[in-house]
RNA sequence: GCCCGGAUGGCGGAACUGGUAGACGCGCCAGACUCAAAAUCUGGUAUUCGCAAGGAUGUGCAGGUUCGAUUCCUGUUCCGGGCACCA
């Protein structure tokens, strides 16, 4: 009997579907845990092997809560919004309703082949009405309520209206409003208003105000704006300031968008990371976007006109060293300060800053930059001071403009030499002309009232003194920005809008679902708006013609897997109070501050609201590394037909060319196969080859079906089965690190599987398997593999967890045992990797029941306690001898032994040591 | 440019909290079985000097701390991910 894992799977694949073996029910007793994999995006090309990495451990997990009598939550469903549907939609007039369900097969499928234990009667999809439908739902409890910066949380825009009508705004103020475009001269632009001023309001204004508030508000922002193609496009289809498709040229332009107010929730964002179990470099990430910094808001007057620049700098202390001020290129000011003579040279900057993206202007070395002629005088010393532009301030950032002090910042001061700009010295002789000093725990000379203070008491005193004086304020600033919530595209969801008469309303919420409506062409609309701006039917209702970006579903789906059917809520809330968090989410890196912060912000939006228990997602998160394409090249001499082994390519001149993996055994080139290989393209083929055997070089890219190193998982379950598939991906390496996949050491893992078989039954002998009692040996041994498994489990080591497996089938079959008391335990701790291979045996074993469910061995400490060890004796440091000491001998007895040793007392050269150090159960070191 | 990771034999990787570097697997080499091959099994396999015993070197690179460093510190090179409209 052998070990036949298709017929094997197969079974119990379809065993377990009939028996509904994965169904999860949100009504019991038992303790839940909750295992969620990030969304996938159906896309057209299927899986490749890089895909189910992280599901296989997710489902590991999942399988091992099981086992340890938890009722486990594992969903999958579908992030079927996007981008690339629609592409493919304009490219090939294919629906992209119908392209995202033919993905959506091609994926079950192969997913199915895995044996994964998804409970798939909680599928869901975000281009399904049932679910947009609470997109939506969720959208309009954004777009009606505010921010409380008092109570610290979302609440209700109608008790806003309230206080608007009691008390106006005075206790509310507008949050971030600008200033910096106010005129100085008296007529700053008020931001408070009375409740009488407020009842006075006409309706236009008083919804412009309470714009101001939402948490989900339309506004202004720019886009990348192709005039030739008529579109917006995304960062990563602009290539060096034109289109990646057709070189046209791109520049920013201002269009209407909707946006989350996210920046609300800056600061509980950053803080309540302290309580999640994640990577720190993850916590970092999030904590650098968000970007907290505290510092002051400077008003600088300008000379001679009636405008003032506000200038945000985390660095008060070195107001004394300002001498020049930059603002963003964009920011509105520029216009009206800029001087008669240098309107053209500002004007022809602007142009150029225009055509290029904030990652080039950030990622730019040169330093360019325009004077307006202007002046601005520095409120501590009335001194002059030049404004100028320059693209490395970003309009987005602080107020967009910076007062720049060379001689304390490494770009403003290599700005200062690149203009010969004077730089004053406000640090005395730490300052040689040469280099900034930017380090924080100096002294400040030279600067009035504060010289002689160090940096941080020196700030404190600039920010009190700018208070006094009226011409500044303490602030916390944050480098994060409101999210652009709105796309001018068709594939996303439809935003529950009306606009009339400029204002936007919200659609009751018992008419929703707004269903996306059918186009005959996916073109962009008039003036930049999206394809649904074509639709006359839509237009004529005055709907928003703007949809929701890609992650406006998956920014809530952890919460519909629990309650995927419920039509009258987006999930009821004790079924959220059950399964609460999602207590471990994989995922890749990507998402560190995309998808991660979004989701928390809703999280914590609905909570706020009252409509779920808790307000943080995703508790415990485990990062996936990439696993990375295998390329395999043939090189063919220049000009001719022949194709010449690596190894021989140094005597020719040759092209580099990709070839498919699939046809590569190894580094060797099946030569049949690459004759047939893309329609006979290489049928005449000649080679130039070393021996008989054409090698091919071998170059480490990322996995991608333009590379030809794509490996489609299918093929891979179809020769060695799901169990080997599962384990060899494991086996590859740790979760988290990233690594290349090479096909060819499957073979191992396969081999592993079938000595394990081979421990129940023989190909001719066949049944192997007795009820002996087991040895004190095999005990041992199984005990060890109990703990070594259990922990590598939790902590997510599944690679050492296989070979863990290896050494036990060794050991076990160097041992000879094949006793069902010790192999039916190994199998239940096999269970979570490769569960068909171990419900076969269970039940070829005689028991009854799933092994899915039955109870986890249990580690007893005294089947592996061992009375002595074999110590390393190093002498300074370097190994020289092994000896067997005994657990319980006292530090002189070991050092007895040690010196007695004839190895040591060959290394001594007959000097006595100077000092023997012993580590209980690690190594003994003596120091000459 | 900025932020976050990573680098160990021919290859993927292991090494707990600073304590025997290279577990496990692939590949390769040798042997057994076989008419032969596949499959399977057994042994070997970091580099280097040596017949051997044994020695020296060795965790990207350059330093440092320590009885002892893949592990901690400083600097540096290269590779991967993210940088706000790919998802």
């Amino acid at each position: 009997m052998e070990y036949n894992f298709r017929a094997i799977e197969q079974r119990w694949q379809e065993r377990w579907k009939t028996e509904g073996a994965y169904k999860v029910s949100n009504d019991t007793r038992k303790p839940k845990y909750y295992v969620l994999d990030m969304f996938p995006y159906p896309s057209g090309s299927g899986l490749h092997v890089g895909h189910p990495l992280g599901y296989i451990a997710s489902d590991i997990f999942a399988r091992y809560k099981r086992l340890k009598g938890f009722n486990v939550l594992h969903p999958m469903g579908y992030d079927a919004f996007g981008l690339p549907a629609e592409q493919y939609a304009i490219d090939h007039g294919i629906h992209p309703a119908v392209s995202t369900a033919n993905n959506i097969n091609t994926f079950r499928k192969q997913l199915d082949n895995i044996g994964f234990c998804y409970d798939w009667s909680r599928e869901i999809r975000t281009c399904d009405t049932s679910y947009y439908r609470w997109t939506q739902w969720i959208f309009l409890q954004l777009f009606k309520s505010w921010y409380n910066r008092k109570t610290n949380r979302a609440e209700p825009i109608d008790r806003l209206v309230a206080f608007f009508e009691k008390e106006g705004n005075v206790n509310h103020p507008i949050p971030n409003f600008k200033s910096e475009i106010s005129p100085a001269d008296g007529g700053i632009k008020s931001q408070i208003f009375s409740a009488s001023g407020w009842n006075g309001f006409d309706e236009a204004t008083q919804q412009a105000i309470l714009m101001e508030y939402r948490l989900a508000y339309c506004g202004y922002g720019e886009v990348n704006w192709c005039e030739a193609l008529g579109t917006v496009l995304a960062n990563d289809e602009v290539i060096n300031g034109v289109s990646e498709r057709g070189g046209f040229p791109v520049v920013k332009k201002k269009l209407r968008q909707w946006y989350l107010r996210i920046t609300e929730y800056a600061d509980r964002l950053q803080h309540d990371l302290d309580v999640l179990e994640w990577s720190d470099a993850m916590k970092e990430m999030q904590t650098n976007w968000i970007g907290k910094s505290s510092g002051a808001e400077i008003k600088f007057e300008i000379s001679n006109l009636k405008f003032q620049i506000v200038a945000y700098t985390t660095r008060p202390d070195t107001i004394f060293g300002v001498d020049f001020m930059v603002l963003a290129p964009e920011h509105e000011l520029v216009d009206h300060i800029t001087t008669a003579e240098q309107k053209a040279a500002v004007e022809e900057y602007v142009a150029y800053v225009k055509s290029r993206s904030e990652r080039e202007r950030m990622a730019e070395k040169k330093i360019s930059g325009c004077f307006t002629g202007a002046y601005v005088i520095n409120p501590v010393n009335a001194k002059e001071i030049p404004v100028w532009i320059s693209e490395y301030v970003l309009a987005g950032y602080g107020t967009g403009a910076i007062m720049a002090v060379p001689c304390g910042d490494e770009r403003d001061h290599r700005f200062a030499k690149h203009f010969n700009i004077p730089i004053t010295n406000i640090f005395g002789d730490l300052y040689t002309g040469e280099e900034a000093i930017t380090g924080k725990h100096v002294t400040v000379y030279n600067s009035g009232f504060i010289t002689g203070l160090k940096v941080s008491e020196a700030a404190e005193k600039v920010i009190e003194w700018l208070g006094d004086e009226g011409v500044g304020e303490r602030k916390i600033n944050y480098k994060m920005r409101d999210a652009a919530f709105s796309r001018q595209r068709y594939w996303g969801e439809p935003f529950p809008i009306v606009w009339k008469d400029g204002i936007a309303y919200p659609l009751e919420e018992s008419a929703l679902p707004l269903e996306l409506p059918h186009v005959d062409s996916y073109k962009p609309g008039p003036e930049g708006e999206g394809p649904l701006a074509n639709i006359k039917a839509w237009t004529e209702q005055h709907l928003e013609t703007n949809t929701m970006p890609g992650y406006a579903g998956s920014s809530w789906y952890f919460l519909r897997y629990m309650d995927p059917h419920n039509d009258k809520t987006f999930c009821d809330r004790k079924v959220s109070d059950y399964w609460n968090q999602v207590d471990l989410y994989i995922g890749g890196t990507e998402h560190a501050v995309g998808h991660l912060l979004y989701s928390r912000m809703w999280t914590k939006v609905l909570y706020d609201l009252g409509h779920i228990g808790f307000n943080e997602p995703f508790k415990r998160l485990l990062n996936q590394g990439m696993i990375q394409g295998s390329s395999r090249f043939v090189y063919r001499v220049r000009g001719t037909n022949s194709f010449v082994s690596f190894g021989l390519i140094e005597n020719y001149e040759t092209d580099k060319i990709h070839v498919d993996v699939n046809i590569v055994d190894g580094v060797e080139l099946d030569i049949e196969a690459f004759r047939k290989w893309r329609n006979a393209e290489y049928a005449n083929a000649e080679f130039i080859l070393e021996g008989d055997r054409y090698i091919c070089g071998v170059e480490v890219e990322k996995m991608s079906k333009s590379k030809f190193n794509t490996v489609n998982p299918d093929d891979l379950v179809d020769r060695y089965g799901a169990d080997t598939f599962r384990m060899y991906e494991m086996f590859l390496g740790p979760v988290e690190q990233s690594k290349p996949w090479d096909t060819k050491g499957i073979e191992g893992v396969h081999r592993f599987l079938k000595k394990l078989w081979r421990l129940f039954y023989d190909e001719q002998k066949g049944k192997l398997w007795t009820e002996e009692n087991p040895s004190a040996e095999e005990l041992k041994v199984l005990h060890r593999t109990i703990k070594k498994i259990e922990e590598d489990t939790e902590h997510f080591s599944f690679n050492t967890a296989v070979s863990a497996f290896m050494i036990a089938v060794n050991e076990l079959t160097d041992l000879q045992c094949h006793k069902k008391a010790i192999l039916e335990n190994i199998l239940v701790l096999l269970t979570p990797y490769a569960p068909h291979v171990a419900e076969e045996l269970w039940h070829l074993l005689g028991n009854s029941g799933s092994v899915l469910d039955t109870a986890y061995p249990v580690f007893e400490e005294k089947y592996v306690t061992e009375s002595s060890k074999l110590y390393p004796v190093a002498i300074n440091g370097k190994t020289r001898t092994e000896i067997h000491i005994a657990l319980d001998a006292t530090p002189q007895q070991v050092e007895e032994l040690v010196i007695a040793n004839e190895i040591v007392q060959k290394w001594l050269e007959g000097k006595t040591p100077k000092k023997v150090i012993y580590v209980k159960n690690r190594m003994i070191n003596v120091v000459v």
